[in-house]
RNA sequence: CGGGGCAUGGCGCAGUCUGGUAGCGCAUCUGCUUUGGGAGCAGAGGGUCGGGGGUUCGAAUCCCUCUGCCCCGACCA
């Protein structure tokens, strides 16, 4: 393409609106423009990546089996009535009449006309299993669409369904796309984790999701540098330590600490490390009492743990300072296990704590030097708190970092959810009729755009992998207007770079070559080439990669060779 | 839905408190000069100041109301 042909024009400041970097990137480049709150349109140049990650999609779902379909975006409500989700889904499904006064809903998801399909096409085990997928938009009503494309209410989503006889027949097509999807993420060249999900809520069994890593994703996600555990910081399982806690070595003493209500205050006070300190939190029992959970105090309770614990309110609260008050006689800040005789657990790390510093139950004071077994009755102790770095990996092979992802994608098994009903049944080979195994996998194409800027910029603008750049060279002649010889050069190597089938884009507008750098840089174009009236004089043209620092000469006659040789794929 | 904020030319903003001819930068158009890191000079076009109602001789500015958008929170394949 030549940019003097092209009427978008790139953005010199931010706009206003845009918080994250992808949104305010993809606005400047002139990739994306706001059509209502969660609403965008594709510019031709944010549409060139969106289509190549479309496609990189496509081959891969293709080459593992998948058979590609379209369904309508409109959808009936009966389908939603029959399967349930007419009443549980919300005002995120966007509902509305046809001049019958019918009732219908644009699809949010696809798993109800998948079904009908399934139960309608499919008789025979003979024709198990399958997988059909589409690449469509989705219109989810977002309570808050933030973020530009990454949560729109709008979105491109790659979504299949898979069908089977048996669960095990469903755990090797989850397989198989397990394997499609690490190709995918591999291929788009964005540095990404599988991690373990949460798929309760959807009623299936396993359930993975696929994060790029990015600093300013919205999920915490724990994996392990020894092996590939992953998981949500919210689902990562603790190891109890494997030492046993160090012997006492100091005296009980009850000490002063007024005014001293959390941790930061105490360690400050007393000058002990919040690691050398237990917390002693009070939550709300299923019974109507309180249940205590202690906890190092360097460490942070996990909500989705303790919850699950015997005798816990579900979801979990934390106590009121009434209960606190009721139940222990002292006000929060203070409190800890000695005297305490209700139902307690503490954390492994907190039950591993010697010497420790712990509130006396009573204002104003805490007591330190304390010990279990010695002071006080060793708990029962249980996983309850987030992972941190260095925790050891449950795995036993390593320890586990912490990162920030965003969300790309997710597997799950579905079961029989939707199948049972909606009456999906195939019969088997004893001509019994059995109800159908699904799984479901999706992808946020768009969002996929997003994170893959989110992971890859620098002050200057996007620094896009190769597989999904909008272009992957670009040619900068400087004063191509004014030198015939420039022209013909830019125009001849233009035209090379082409016939080899290289996406380039030619900027040949009447523009100072630092308008040109600037907008190069910006819209993150892999390869560069920099062609100049002086290195011409001597045959030669400068290169640089988005991604270095320096520029290099080369040959002009080598020019189509050199980058044919950088973009082979 | 709760809390906070914003709405003035295509974009970014000032002006609002204290009512009195609607401004600045970028972008756009014309001309001349310039030409390897977002050029200079001269000129030009472009705004019912989000909508409606009110107060006033007079409203971007004060009052009422509606709408849209952004941020935080809860929610979420």
């Amino acid at each position: 393409m030549r940019l003097s042909q092209y009427p978008i024009l790139t953005l010199k400041e931010d706009p206003a609106d845009a918080e994250v970097v992808s949104h305010r990137l993809m606005l400047r480049a002139g990739m994306i423009r706001r059509l209502a709150a969660g609403l965008y349109t594709w510019l031709p140049f944010g549409l060139r990546t969106l289509r190549k990650v479309e496609r990189i999609i496509r081959e891969e779902m293709d080459r593992a089996g998948a058979l590609e379909l379209s369904m309508p975006t409109v959808q009936p409500a009966e389908l939603w009535q029959e399967s349930g989700r007419w009443s549980e889904f919300g005002p995120e499904l966007l509902r509305f009449k046809d001049r019958h006064d019918r009732d219908f809903a644009y699809g949010p998801t696809h798993e109800e006309v998948i079904t009908d399909i399934a139960r309608r096409e499919l008789r025979s085990y003979r024709q198990l299993p399958v997988n059909f997928y589409q690449i469509q938009g989705k219109f989810r009503d977002e309570i808050r669409p933030r973020f530009g494309v990454m949560r729109a209410r709008e979105f491109l989503m790659k979504d299949a369904y898979s069908f089977h006889i048996d669960e095990a027949s469903l755990a090797e097509g989850y397989r198989l796309m397990f394997d499609a999807y690490s190709r995918i993420f591999t291929r788009l060249g964005l540095k990404y984790r599988a991690v373990q999900a949460d798929g309760g809520s959807i009623g299936g069994s396993a359930s993975q999701e696929f994060h790029v890593l990015a600093d300013s994703g919205e999920d915490a996600i724990a994996f392990s540098d020894g092996d590939d555990y992953a998981a949500n910081l919210e689902m990562a399982a603790v190891a109890a330590p494997t030492a046993p806690a160090p012997a006492p070595a100091r005296a009980l003493a009850k000490v002063a600490t007024p005014q001293a209500r959390t941790i930061a205050d105490l360690s400050a006070l007393l000058g002990v490390a919040p690691a050398q300190c237990l917390k002693m939190l009070l939550v709300d029992g299923a019974d109507g009492g309180v249940v205590a959970l202690l906890l190092r105090g360097d460490h942070e309770l996990n909500a989705l743990k303790a919850q699950k614990l015997p005798g816990v309110a579900s979801p979990l609260r934390l106590a009121s300072a009434e209960r606190v008050r009721a139940s222990t006689g002292c006000e929060p800040g203070f409190l800890g296990p000695f005297g305490f005789t209700g139902k307690l657990f503490a954390d492994h790390a907190a039950a591993a704590l010697a010497d420790f510093v712990c509130g006396a139950n009573e204002k104003d004071q805490h007591y330190s030097g304390v010990n279990w077994g010695r002071d006080l009755a060793v708990p029962e102790t249980r996983d309850i708190r987030n992972a941190v770095a260095g925790d050891l990996s449950p795995t036993g092979r390593g320890r586990l970092q912490i990162a920030r992802g965003i969300e790309v994608g997710h597997i799950f098994q579905l079961g029989r959810k939707y199948s049972e009903a909606m009456h999906a049944a195939v019969l088997d080979e004893q001509g019994k009729s059995v109800t159908m195994y699904m799984g479901c996998y999706g992808i946020g194409v768009t969002r996929v755009v997003a994170a893959a800027i989110e992971q890859n910029h620098d002050a200057n603008g996007i620094i896009w992998p190769e597989a999904i750049a909008p272009f992957r060279a670009v040619l900068v002649p400087i004063n191509y207007q004014k030198s015939q010889r420039l022209r013909e050069a830019a125009d001849s190597l233009y035209r090379d770079l082409l016939a080899a089938g290289i996406d380039t884009l030619l900027d040949d507008r009447d523009l100072r070559a630092g308008v040109k750098f600037a907008d190069s840089e910006l819209l993150g174009i892999p390869h560069r080439i920099v062609l100049g009236e002086r290195g011409l004089a001597e045959g030669t043209v400068e290169y640089r990669h988005r991604g270095a620092a320096e520029s290099t000469q080369i040959p002009l006659a080598d020019a189509e060779r050199f980058i044919r040789a950088r973009t082979a794929a």
